[in-house]
DNA sequence: CATGAATGAGATTTCATTCAT
DNA sequence: GATGAATGAAATCTCATTCAT
């Protein structure tokens, strides 16, 4: 069971690091201490692997988001909040993150794959969340009047960006969250 | 000599699509309409193919860099110029930029391979441009004095999210230009 | 000691379905209801479980075989009654006779293995016995005088195709024992 | 395209010899004077290797089905010439026939697949033509009134037998297309 | 320039079998 | 008796690349 285990954050690496197609399962093998055929004990196949761990991924992922606080004092703070959850996921999963924010793009071209389905109810979830957010803020006069659509575009993309960044760890600031933060507290808050 | 565009535009298209892995060269030679040893007569192998396209997607895209005009009224604005190119190139050119910003990491590996050293002199060249800026909107009491580094990090990840955004064409908005820079001018300019 | 007859019977039905080598130890052991040891517990390896089908099939074969009636009135009794045996084998026990008589020919390379020897025997039992019998008939002057040789070729291959054709309920007519007892008699008696 | 040939030539005796599944694509290639891949540029693998064996195997049977003279003087030439071609077929191309009329059950099971359409087609095309034979036989006084439906089996069974009996090599007897013929002769005509 | 045929190396997967419990 | 976990060996298949023409 513990081999189950090590195949598993194996794979994880060395997906988000090499992508799926550049992984061999050899590779996984070796580097997990166990045989390939082990890997095919315990998962149908290379990519029943992938996906599990994609699921695993995005399960904890939707909990954290889930789990957010809905009663703030101000709008600002679910923004705020969900900018600091993202920093605080690559942080501790950087590599499940990584996967699952930008999945090498083959995997995206079939619209079935569960790969596909939750980055879209990532999307789904995050526009609905933000979308939200922004318009009561708006409409309570804490916000500047920004286009929502738009905002909700960049604010999305800013995440995006900096999940991949710091997944690939090509920036490992510390004071970057908090700069972050005020960087759009600034352009939003009146 | 159309057929060797033709090669060059298919793996191009391919290779951001599905990855440097996920392509086959037989997959390119049909897409391409032309036969596989042709590739192989036009470049070395499939890995220069890459090699070719990153390399000019790259020069283009330092020309365009080094042509950002120096001299502008407002600090800002030469923020303002850097977002609006990257928009402006990912409508041009989606599939290149995305490759260039986002090339499947396992070419990441070799640090002496030309995608990373390309990718490495555009993250310098973006952080001197924008540590410039920034140092002297400060500097000339235009900007808000904010932490330079962090900033230039969180900018870099904005323009990296917004042409993954765009170069999968997850987000078509025409708006989401001018929504961005203005988004950042409230944020810096005081 | 109910899953060792479970074993048997669901690789009975398996090999004669699927030939020896399109079927694996584990749509056995699935089929069974049992796990894979069990079949290495109970049997060498899966040529022994094979082996001991064919033998245990090949066994009650030979038993009814010579169980057939020495005394007769007619020489065409004989006939008629190995020709309703077969029809009767075939009805009791479809997947033994099927496998016996045309095991995945895989198997019968080796000269050696059982299942060459079996089928060697029963052709020379057979044989034996036609041959007998037609040039009993013949002399005693109830049938026509024949080819002998080729003749038990013939019949030979009628109860082969008929075992076939029944094991693979490719036909299931009631009547066919009758008739082709009818169409015999009507082409040897005088 | 010679090697194309080799490829087939020695699926077609392995096949039918060890079963499909018995047979393995390095054991083909080596047979064959060739390397394994050339296979897969030849056909899309090794399903498709032995469809096309099948195909044309029965191709060419059923040909010769169709070439058989429609306008005989009497009706039991139409079942002579039948049993003719037969033996005759499998004298010419054993391997091909053999396979044709008892590919591993395996393939048996999907009923969509090109080997249990072509058996059906077949099994219609010989029922369909000993029928009428049979049908019109009796009606002419030329037959004895027999059971059709049971004739029409033990005829093909009978069928069957000879060819998997001589495709296996198990009888090379000269003379029993002549003595079957006339054991049928005796059996149907008055 | 261009291609049909071919291949070496290696990837994924299967499978009979065994081991530890 | 019985099983979950594990493996060596091998089978099917892929793919970048080359050769002969």
């Amino acid at each position: 069971m513990k081999k189950k285990q090590n195949i598993i954050d194996t794979a994880t690496k060395l997906f988000s690091r090499q992508g799926f197609d550049g992984t061999t399962t050899l590779q996984i093998a070796r580097e997990a201490g166990v045989t390939e055929p082990l890997i095919y004990y315990h998962f149908e196949g290379k990519d029943d692997l992938f996906t599990h761990i994609i699921e695993n991924g995005f399960k904890t992922y939707f909990e954290r988001l889930e789990s957010l606080p809905t009663e703030t004092t101000t709008h600002y703070e679910k923004i705020e909040n969900l900018v600091a959850l993202h920093f605080k996921f690559v942080r501790d999963r950087p590599d499940e993150i990584y996967l699952a924010f930008s999945t090498c793009p083959a995997k995206l071209k079939d619209k079935s794959h569960v790969c596909s389905k939750k980055l879209e109810k990532q999307r789904q979830w995050l526009g609905a969340y933000l979308s939200t957010c922004l318009e009561n803020g708006i409409a309570s006069n804490e916000f500047h009047s920004v286009q929502v659509k738009e905002t909700v575009g960049l604010l999305y993309a800013l995440i995006l960006g900096i999940v991949r960044q710091r997944g690939l760890h090509l920036n490992t600031l510390k004071g970057m969250s908090r700069t972050t933060i005020e960087f759009c507290r600034r352009s939003l808050v009146k």
